[in-house]
DNA sequence: CCTGGAGTTGTCCTA
DNA sequence: TTAGGACAACTCCAG
């Protein structure tokens, strides 16, 4: 019998729970469906898309099938394509998502979808406390989640031959620019995880922080498409630490392991909390009077605050569509904290430019750096971006690497020109605002107690 | 129900 | 130059 395998953020043939399911019961017709509904992606991440799906239809070719794509409403792409191949079941990875969910229970009104766990190691239901709610404390969280990790999770290998009936119609893919920095498709997704777990993740609890170094994996575009699956990521991460010879390479392997944690920490957040995705998850904190001057976020978005290295950080995302973990904190907190800004617009903004652009991962950043969040950073924790950039862009690098007005100036000058009295031409002379802390406690204050009277 | 330890990513001042 | 401690008070979580 045959059946449909639709994909969704699983773009991937290595490790695929729900391709697994479906070839067991025989036959899979492999579908990608283009709804105009689904408008929430930003035009960048549509070509990373795009150029991935070709990608990913290159690859069942090689395996003797291939990507049907389809237009339209979703419910009605699906039950057409159900009529027209005689299918019996529609097998799909579970996305966690407030669209996805709804999304998906729409279609399973209508029609016989099989939602297959295979986005994360644990279910988001599957790591509760001994009360069955949540955790939303990270620690806690991790130290459940590592000890309930089956000590086997060796990833599936790509299926040898996928067997698809022959002319299925197909729409054509639309147009899409490639991004030369992140070539999209689960080929590359994997010559990137064998050369990081070659070279950086060794090094990686220190170099990860290091702006001006290649210390970090780059995979956030593939993970968020499942190009390369959770799960693989996790268990190279396992491997990775019981191969390692010495302290620091075993703890770096550690520290990578606890990123990718992260992440299903803040998809099982937003899932059991969806609220996230609209205000604070903090309520003592949804009430922040923010400044929100307009001319102000624009020269944050353009890369025109005045500070090196929020700007260089902000130049970097429009320009590749991808930043630096620790430019992602400074330039968030001088948004939120020294412009006082909603963590929304920033959040927004992100989203419209980040290749790996996630919900529940973005959200969860911001959110922790805006301090409205789970797990939240202490209130007295105000990044000094000056003091971030001469720690972790020691030689002023990446400042010039992505702020070309600022090539010539020396490394003792270059993280705050206008503190040497100097200028460079065509680069702000002063920054933006004058950093005050107190400005930022006034206001967090100011909310909690709002909230209090209520 | 009570209790005590702990909490991603810093900054700044003092000695 | 560098190391150490203060910075609030609160909530979470496990025993």
């Amino acid at each position: 019998m045959t059946n449909i395998w639709w994909v969704r953020r699983d773009l991937r043939l290595t490790d695929n729970a729900a391709l697994q399911v479906a070839l067991e019961a025989g036959p899979v017709v492999p579908v990608f469906i283009l709804d105009p509904a689904f408008s929430g992606s930003s035009l960048r991440r549509k070509d990373f898309l795009y150029e991935g799906l070709h990608a990913f239809d290159r690859d069942l070719r090689a395996r003797g099938s291939y990507l049907v794509i389809r237009k339209g409403n979703t419910v009605q792409a699906l039950g057409e394509l159900l009529w027209e191949t005689d299918s019996e079941t529609i097998y799909t990875e579970e996305d966690f998502t407030p669209y996805a969910i709804k999304r998906d229970e729409e279609v399973a009104r209508h029609l016989p979808l099989n939602l297959i766990h295979g986005q994360t190691a644990h279910h988001p239901n599957a790591i509760l406390k001994a009360n069955g709610t949540p955790y939303i404390v990270y620690t806690p969280y991790s130290k459940a989640w590592k000890a309930n990790l089956p000590s086997r999770l060796t990833p599936a290998p790509a299926p040898e031959k996928i067997d698809t009936p022959v002319r299925i119609r197909s729409e054509p893919l639309p147009r899409y620019k490639v991004s030369p920095l992140f070539p999209s498709g689960e080929q590359e997704a994997l010559t990137r995880l064998d050369e990081f777990l070659h070279r950086q993740i060794f090094s990686y609890s220190e170099d990860r922080n290091r702006m001006d170094l290649e210390g970090t994996s780059t995979l956030s575009p593939y993970l968020h498409f499942g190009m390369l699956g959770l799960r693989q990521a996790i268990h190279a991460a396992r491997q990775a630490m019981i191969q390692a010879r010495g302290e620091m390479p075993k703890r770096s392997a550690e520290v990578w392991l606890n990123e990718l944690i992260w992440r299903e920490f803040y998809i099982q957040i937003l899932f059991h909390f969806p609220h996230v995705s609209q205000t604070a998850f903090n309520a003592s904190l949804a009430n922040i009077e923010w400044i929100n001057d307009e001319s102000q976020f624009e020269a944050w978005k353009a890369g025109r605050t005045g500070v090196p290295i929020v700007d260089a950080a902000m130049r970097q995302l429009r320009e590749i569509g991808w930043m630096h973990n620790r430019a992602r904190m400074i330039a968030a907190s001088y948004l939120v904290k020294d412009l006082l800004i909603d963590w929304r617009w920033g959040e927004a903004w992100f989203m419209e430019n980040l290749l790996d652009g996630d919900l529940a991962a973005n959200n969860g950043g911001w959110q922790w750096t805006a301090g409205t969040g789970t797990d939240a950073a202490p209130y007295f924790r105000i990044f000094n971006p000056v003091l971030q950039s001469i720690k972790f862009d020691p030689n002023g690098n990446y400042i010039r690497r992505w702020v070309p007005e600022l090539r010539q100036l020396d490394s003792k000058v270059i993280h705050a020109p206008w503190e040497h009295g100097l200028k460079a031409k065509g680069y702000p002379d002063r920054p933006l605002v004058e950093r005050d802390k107190e400005r930022t406690l006034l206001a967090y204050q100011q909310s909690k107690q709002r909230m209090e009277r209520v």
